[in-house]
RNA sequence: GCAGGGGUGGCAGAGCCUGGUCAAAUGCGCUGGCUUCAGGGGUCAGUCUCUUAGGAGUCCGAGGGUUCAAAUCCCUCCCCCUGCACCA
């Protein structure tokens, strides 16, 4: 009977008249002249390699059902979208293929687009960002010239991962098990000059800020952890022969009594010179060797090694010697690279001692038992009371760790001060598909910056891809030039930027993308940022987000912008999975996502992703996912079509009879929907909403067949209700919604001119009223069959108290079951006991008692 | 090791903050009915155990505790995931 009824088919065409429609009207370009609040939201915006995955598809359902939510509710909604178009990919790709990486990133952006398209987003591609274009990296190597005036970017020597093959520096993840993950063979450290961003500037307000941000903990404390925060004390050791100083760092200067030794990291500046001329030199060099290559060949070595310098040095609270020991434990990039060792309250430092079997000294005791140093199976690091500390005997450790800080400066043989983990960004990479960095060596001035005016330097074309060393240094346009400054022979800086810069900024960018005179304007800063919803993976928590809180705030102190962080809000979206397994090429478990939009175009797609679980949690792919999430999209177009149907009919013509109890229920039922799916929107909790919207359609679609011939009110019911499912269905649904809105006779898109429906009191009552209601109609269907016989009476039971809830019952019931009486009554017919209320026995249900 | 998050019915996944209305939403799967439906569509019902029905019993990782009452609060233990990993 269905002349339209929907099959894959229809709603492929659907899907593909209003993304035309769209676009033919525009309908996502930002209106700015409507005075509406403002709201930004934002997903991380992709490396385009190859085709979009699933993971991508994911958090685009999350971001447009977030978009076309806000959009409904009145906000002026900045949704962009561009390209973190730099990156290795791109330059592997040229090597393997031959071609320009620009081509390849350039096809790849394109393919991206058609399925953005496809999908139906509904972003505004004016404001479009491509990292790759000079336009936009000019401003990159703008603000590091800024950064540089500042002494906010410096170079220096730094030991990087290094392929002797490639002629390469690697990034950490791109070091296997100490190999280079191309050819294979052994990565070695090597020390290179190095340009860096001075983030350590940062460290305590990049932690502070930390505390007002609307973001997942986890990734909070991933962050925390990151910048690494402790406060201690810097403390000089004597060396006893020569009376030079060598400091340690430590947090537990209470247990400063108890250091029977100290242990310096193999790289130890110091090191060297205090083993000259002994007789342990080859010793301590044979070690320092060692250690350094383990670093270098990425062996992990949990078990402690060292060796005993020969040398002492004094600790200066009570004029002990101690022997220095070289230990592979000990991080020179860590405090100051040499570490006071106090084995009986430092797990690491015990173990040491075991081995080497160097004394152990109790200075703190726990509360209620005795340590003794002979016995002890491990160290007792936590705090306690001070023993064998001379006047800081009794003391408890916190106290004690006040005080004696105190009494170390004092006494000017400690300092105290506070240690971070966060090192400073290195952003050199000697790669070519990336920003050059703005630099050039002249051969007598030196480093010397390029000069504003000669921005963008443009990255050069005539380069060979051999799979070697960096292909900018094969241009023969590029490197060389004049000096800026003395127009003397120079050369030019060969390195590019790291891309975690591009993508530290391009969320101011999208502000004002065709600036050309400077990065963003003010103004459009003060009205677009902060980003109010941020939404992307947990694989960037620290370091995009890191680099990109570092970048906003690096730029306030260049006066550019007046916010303090980018992003107020953060999802981050959970993985997807196929069997429990991250899609992924070598298991060949991935579901292309084209594929789905293929067969069931793209709102079943959407539908799928936002309904089976929360953005936040991981989600489990599952093919019969599929089908179910075309059901309900059914279901909603069968649900709309009969009420469109049923309003076409004849009307009844006594309209004056007031509403029934269906006629309420369904009023409060859309009530209670439009409340329970907006909060779960306002939570982005997406899948949450599916449920209620579940049954709404389920009861519009009963509420439609049932009625033979409504009246003028109750097809205005309908109506409204199915307006209102559209509306809030829309997120998930955008094309189907955008059909069926116009087939309800609405003007305009649902998408633009709907707004989302308020929230209204309603009487819960109703709700409980009707689904008791329902069971008791489930019962006298069961009745039928023996009232025909021999019975002719129900006995209706209902709670006390249930009565009036039940008006009009009665009549329905004698009109269905075709019993002839009915009692109904608030009396109990049954054996049941109020007094004899066991744990578990409950006040009843309404029920129908025959009599 | 440290930190964070979890363990709910055949599966996925709510509920737990704010204890009762929770045998526990919703979806999938499964079973059966209906539908001029002639194979994967639509729809209704059932789907822990017992019971003709009313109802009863057992249940939310394990074990305790608090309470008139616990999936929900507290303690202990076991297991899983994720991040950092010798940071002094």
């Amino acid at each position: 009977m269905e002349t339209d009824s929907l099959t894959t088919e229809v709603l492929k065409q659907i899907a593909e008249k209003w993304q035309l429609e769209w676009e033919k009207q525009k309908a996502f370009q930002i209106n700015e002249e409507e005075g509406k609040p403002k709201f930004y939201l934002l997903e991380m915006f992709p490396y385009p390699s190859g085709n979009m995955h699933m993971g991508h598809a994911r958090n685009y359902s999350i971001g447009d059902a977030f978009a076309r939510f806000k959009r409904m509710n009145g906000f002026n909604v900045l949704y962009p979208m561009g390209f973190d178009a730099f990156g290795l990919p791109a330059e592997n790709a040229a090597i393997k293929n031959k071609i320009n990486p620009k081509e390849w990133t350039e096809k790849n952006i394109l393919s991206f687009k058609q399925n953005f398209k496809k999908f139906g987003s509904s972003y505004d591609w004016r404001r479009e960002v491509v990292t790759c274009n000079p336009e936009y990296y000019k401003w990159n190597q703008w603000f590091f010239l800024k950064f540089l005036e500042k002494g906010m970017a410096y170079r220096k020597k730094s030991p990087v991962n290094w392929c002797p093959s490639c002629k390469t520096v690697l990034a950490n993840e791109q070091v296997e098990q100490g190999r280079c993950w191309r050819c294979k063979s052994k990565v070695v450290f090597k020390d290179l000059e190095q340009w860096f961003f001075r983030i350590t500037d940062y460290s305590e307000e990049l932690l502070e800020g930390l505390k007002d941000l609307e973001w997942p903990k986890e990734v909070k404390i991933m962050q925390e952890n990151w910048i690494g925060k402790s406060e201690g004390i810097l403390v000089d050791f004597k060396i006893k022969e020569s009376g030079e100083k060598i400091q340690i760092f430590t947090t537990r200067p209470d247990t400063l009594f108890g250091v029977t030794f100290m242990v310096l990291a193999p790289d130890h500046p110091k090191l060297l010179d205090l083993v000259k001329g002994t007789k342990q030199e080859k010793e301590v060099k044979e070690f320092i060797e060692k250690s350094m290559h383990d670093r270098i060949s990425g062996v992990l070595d949990q078990e402690k090694h060292g060796v005993n310098t020969g040398k002492y040095c004094v600790n200066p609270v009570n004029n002990e010697e101690i022997s220095i020991y070289v230990g592979n434990f000990v991080l020179s990039e860590y405090g100051t690279g040499a570490i006071m060792s106090v084995p009986a309250h430092d797990q690491r430092d015990f173990e040491f001692a075991k081995k080497y079997d160097l004394p152990i000294k109790v200075v703190i005791q726990p509360q209620n038992q005795s340590l003794d140093a002979e016995t002890m199976e491990k160290a007792f690091v936590e705090v306690g009371v001070l023993v064998n500390s001379q006047q800081f005997n009794g003391i408890k450790s916190n106290e004690a760790i006040k005080r004696m800080g105190d009494w170390l400066e004092e006494k000017k043989i400690g300092k105290k001060t506070t240690e971070y983990k966060i090192r400073d960004w290195l952003i050199s990479r000697q790669r070519y598909w990336g920003t050059p960095i703005p630099i050039i060596y002249c051969e007598k001035c030196g480093v010397v910056p390029v000069n504003e005016k000669d921005l963008p330097i443009i990255l050069p074309t005539d380069v060979q891809f051999t799979g070697t060393g960096n292909p900018i240094e094969t241009s023969k346009t590029f490197t060389g030039v004049k000096c800026p400054k003395c127009e003397g022979k120079a050369r030019r800086e060969t390195d590019t930027m790291d891309t975690f810069v591009d993508s530290s900024w391009y969320f101011l960018r999208y502000s004002d993308p065709k600036n050309q005179k400077e990065p963003f304007s003010k103004q459009e800063i003060e009205k677009w940022l902060p980003v109010d919803q941020y939404i992307g993976g947990v694989e960037h928590a620290i370091l995009h987000l890191l680099y990109a809180r570092f970048f906003t705030k690096a730029l306030r102190d260049l006066n550019l912008l007046e916010i303090d962080e980018p992003f107020n809000s953060l999802l981050s979206q959970g993985m997807v999975l196929k069997e429990g397994a991250k899609m992924s090429k070598s298991i060949g478990n991935i579901v292309d996502p084209n594929e789905i939009m293929d067969a069931y175009g793209p709102d079943v797609l959407r539908f799928y992703l936002l309904s089976v679980a929360m953005p936040e949690t991981e989600l489990d792919w599952s093919d019969q996912g599929v089908p179910a999430a075309f059901k309900f999209i059914t279901r909603l177009w069968n649900a709309v079509n009969a009420c469109i149907e049923r309003k076409q009919g004849k009307s009844e013509q006594n309209t004056t009879a007031t509403a029934t109890l269906q006629d309420e229920y369904l009023n409060a039922l859309t009530c209670k929907t439009v409340e329970e799916v907006t909060k779960r929107f306002n939570e982005k909790k997406f899948n949450l909403a599916v449920s209620n919207l579940s049954t709404l359609i389920d009861v519009l679609r009963e509420y439609a067949e049932t009625i033979k011939e409504p009246s003028e009110k109750q097809k205005e019911a309908m109506q409204d209700t199915a307006e209102t499912l559209v509306i809030l269905i829309s997120p998930f649904t955008p094309h189907v919604s955008e059909e069926l809105w116009q087939k309800l006779g609405k003007k305009g898109f649902a998408s633009t001119n709907a707004r989302w429906p308020e929230v209204k009191k309603y009487d819960s009552k109703v709700l409980e009223t009707i689904e008791a209601y329902k069971k008791i109609s489930e019962d006298v269907e069961k009745i039928k069959g023996i009232a025909k016989t021999s019975l002719s009476k129900a006995f209706i039971y209902l709670i006390p108290g249930e009565l009036e809830k039940f008006r009009g019952l009665p009549a329905y019931l004698k009109r269905h079951s075709g019993l002839e009486t009915i009692i109904f009554s608030t009396s109990d017919p049954s054996k049941y006991d109020p007094k004899n209320k066991s744990k578990s026995t409950k006040p009843g249900r309404p029920g129908i008692y025959l009599e």
